[in-house]
This record gives structure tokens, C-alpha cells and sequence, in this order.
DNA sequence: GAAACTAGTTTCCTTGAAGAAACTCATTAT
DNA sequence: ATAATGAGTTTCTTCAAGGAAACTAGTTTC
């Protein structure tokens, strides 16, 4: 933890990219499924994010697959299925998705207790 | 870590609950800034945080501080000044914050060893 | 009395994110 | 034949997030 004006810029600046990364609607929730399942099919995604359209999980597992967050891979299955599956890479995102998890869970109680 | 469903169902609905709280473009840098330096004036934010305008920065601010993120205290000063300063409740997403900060800082260095 | 400072608010405008619905295409079950 | 399934794509539309610029208001310095 420093406090010098350019090591706090460029800490901000390496925060903005993280949130650009996984920007998006759905992005987190899609990641969040994935760490925990670790692979699903496309129709096992759109079942389990409650409210998404087809477009808007083609497009966000697109972007996270360019970044290389996740894989697609496509079976030779009847009909055909395809696999989202996530990386070595991705799978490094995952404190996060733990700390905005338990920040979550401890804020419903905090909002409980102060609404007496 | 557990994957029954229903556990699974609440935890996607904490993350949800966390990403809410921080949506709008400017809200985890004014966070980030304020964890860091713990209080600041209005147009010490204004110039700490490039690109931001001045109702976005209030707009943002007032959501901050509805939910018991920040504080707002008008200062006695001429001209007055206001000064915003983090909770110890906002404090509690130091943690988050601080992975976002490391990721992307270690995403820098995945970049640059992926390309070439 | 003009200009400058802090801390906003107000108005007006643009654009992009997101959604709904229909469509494609290959295969298979009825 | 027709319906259903998986995995999308395409089109059309809307709404809200965000930005720019001007304005308020109180005080103070030039």
C-alpha cells in the first residue's frame, strides 16, 4: 500500500481495467456460473442466468471467450451442443468473484439489522 | 463451497446485490479513491478522477452516500467546501477493490507476455 | 463591479446497451 | 410432414446512462 500520486493512478487505472473486462450486464453472473460449474452448455447457461436473451449470452461469452476468460468448444453431439468451459486464466478471476459474493451476502444482513 | 443449487441461486443474487451497488461508471473509482485517501473535497475528486463531470460526480456521490458508503460533511470554510469521506462500512469493500486492483495489474503482464 | 472559487443543479442532447421477436440451419423424433 | 431441439443471428426498437454547457449562489479577491 503506497500513497504516492503515481502508484495511486496507476492502481486506478489497473482497476478500470478489470471492471471494463468484465462489463456487461451479464459478464460477472456468467463467469460467477462458470468458476462454480466450471463447464456448461449454451441452453444450461441461458436456463441457469435467470432473464437472459440468446443475443445477449452470444455476445458476452464471445467477448469473455477474446479475452480468453473461457473456451468454446463445439460437440460432435446430435443436435449439436456447445461447451463454455473456463480457462486457467479466467479461473484467476475468482477472488474476486468470491469478495463480491460475501460482500453480498453480508450486506442483505447489514440491511436487515438496520432496518430494526 | 458448497453446489446445491439453492446455495448456488443465493450466491449469484449476492454478486448481483454487490454489482448493483457499484453500477455507474464512476462509482468504483470514487470508492477506490476514498479507500485509498480516505477523505476529499468535492473538486479534489473532481481533478482526482479525469473525465468526470460535475453532475455524474454529484449524482454518483448521493448514491454513495444513500446507501451508508460515504459521508458528506459541509465544511465552515470560504468558500465553503464539502468534504466526502468513506464509512467504515464502505471500508469493508476495501477487499474487493483491492482484487480488482490486483488482477488488473496482473492482467497488464499477461498481455504483454501473450502478444509476441 | 468584474472575475474567480467551491459546490453543485438544470437543460438539452447523443449514443450505446439491452430486449423482444422472428428467423436460420441441421438433425431427429412423432 | 411437422414439430422440437440446440445454437445461435438478424432486425427493429426503446430506454436510460452519460456528457456538454450554461446557470445559481455565496463569498472573496483584484
Amino acid at each position: 500500500m503506497i500513497h504516492e500520486p503515481a502508484a495511486c493512478a496507476g492502481r486506478m487505472l489497473a482497476i478500470r481495467d478489470t471492471v471494463e473486462l468484465l462489463s456487461g450486464k451479464w459478464k460477472i453472473q456468467i463467469i460467477g456460473t462458470l468458476v462454480f460449474e466450471n463447464s456448461m452448455k449454451f441452453m444450461e447457461l441461458k436456463r441457469n442466468i435467470p432473464g437472459i436473451g440468446a443475443k445477449m449470452l452470444s455476445k458476452e461469452l464471445q467477448e469473455l471467450e477474446i479475452n480468453q476468460l473461457i473456451t468454446r468448444t463445439v460437440c460432435d453431439t446430435k443436435p449439436i451442443t456447445v461447451e463454455y468451459k473456463i480457462t486457467p486464466y479466467g479461473l484467476t478471476l475468482e477472488p474476486i468473484i468470491a469478495e463480491l459474493a460475501t460482500w453480498g451476502a453480508n450486506h442483505r444482513k447489514h440491511l436487515f439489522s438496520n432496518s430494526n
